[in-house]
DNA sequence: ATAGTTTTAGAACATTTATTTTAAAAAAAC
DNA sequence: GTTTTTTTAAAATAAATGTTCTAAAACTAT
């Protein structure tokens, strides 16, 4: 009951990332996201509380959406190959991005700029992924297609810092071209 | 002639640098820096001319105090040694550091939020210190230390791109330790 | 000393920002 | 059709921000 609502809250908070992606958090104003999405101020207050709990939402939209399919292969497949497809992707694919950057990695160096909550966000959002892979590479090891001598969790390390911080730094334009080879170098380092 | 001032510039960019550093640019106000440096607004503003104009000075004294004199080994030993003790150096001194990651590289992703010159100048950056490494691969490869079929602007690439992200991947506070790691890891991807 | 020059302290200004309020608009319930 | 409920549009507010101004302070040269 009541007049209903004119905005989906799912695109607004799509269109709100982007935003935030694009810019980072401190230098996005209300301002900006209500010209972005369209929707107006007092609804935007109305619906996340405040800035904070729209970045919020935005960092939950981020990994659900945009990096959470990106790791479904990798929890499909928890083993050697997994690890090996899941990366040719992130490489391929970012090749052909826009080179934003990692939305969490972008506010690592930034925490206390963003809210104690938010931090606490990409902390979880990085331990996370990181142990995904690290099962992964445990799996691989204990089904003997990597060396029992292998420190996993150093890997694991290894990876998602690769992965999630490569892409920002091929924001510098013209190294596009070095990105997909580092695939190589990174399975090279996980086998041999 | 006149009254003196009383404060030093390289001081005061110094202390500016370490602001804009631990904040970012936006997030960053005027107030901010006078706080912390004890600068009257009045003289910021005639020695600097606006905020782009002190955060361009903080650029500067970045690249040559903070990251130019850690390249230094390199440019004395612009070969495989050199690669060698300049990744020692960083990997050992960065693991004591506060991970605040590298000032220019934390800018990298936010090229629209700073100014076109800024953006320029962390570009500037990035050119330079690549070529630095390359320069050192390059004459590795030429006195036969390292495979003649390895791909030195590749390298240097990944180099770089370590070098100066893995600080920022180490704020994630409790992965410290795995930094020195990727030492080795580096080397082995050189050598190897 | 006085005049001239530059720096300083801090008030003043204009803009931007995050947030709240007010009143009209659009639906459902009775 | 009136009441009730919720959303909306836009004005209003309060604080912060970037920048400039004013007048006093601290020095040099004459």
């Amino acid at each position: 009951m009541g007049r209903p609502r004119s905005y989906s809250r799912e695109a607004v908070v799509e269109k709100a990332m982007g935003v935030f992606w694009q810019n980072g958090y401190k230098a996005t104003s209300i301002s900006d996201v209500v010209r972005e999405t369209g929707l107006n101020t007092a609804s935007m207050y109305k619906e996340f509380g405040d800035k904070e709990g729209l970045f919020s939402a935005a960092l939950d939209h981020y990994r659900d959406h945009v990096i959470g399919p990106r790791y479904r292969i990798l929890i499909d497949n928890p083993n050697l190959e997994g690890v090996e497809m899941f990366l040719r992707n992130v490489f391929l694919g970012a090749a052909k991005s826009e080179y934003k950057g990692c939305l969490m990695m972008n506010h690592l160096a930034q925490k206390h700029v963003i809210s104690p909550e938010a931090a606490e966000q990409v902390g979880a959002f990085c331990a996370e992924v990181e142990s995904l892979v690290e099962a992964a590479l445990r799996n691989a090891q204990a089904e003997g297609d990597i060396g029992p001598d292998k420190d996993t969790a150093q890997l694991a390390s290894f990876v998602v810092f690769c992965v999630h911080g490569t892409v920002l730094y091929g924001r510098h334009d013209e190294k596009k071209h070095v990105i997909p080879n580092f695939y190589d170098m990174i399975m090279r380092e996980i086998r041999e």
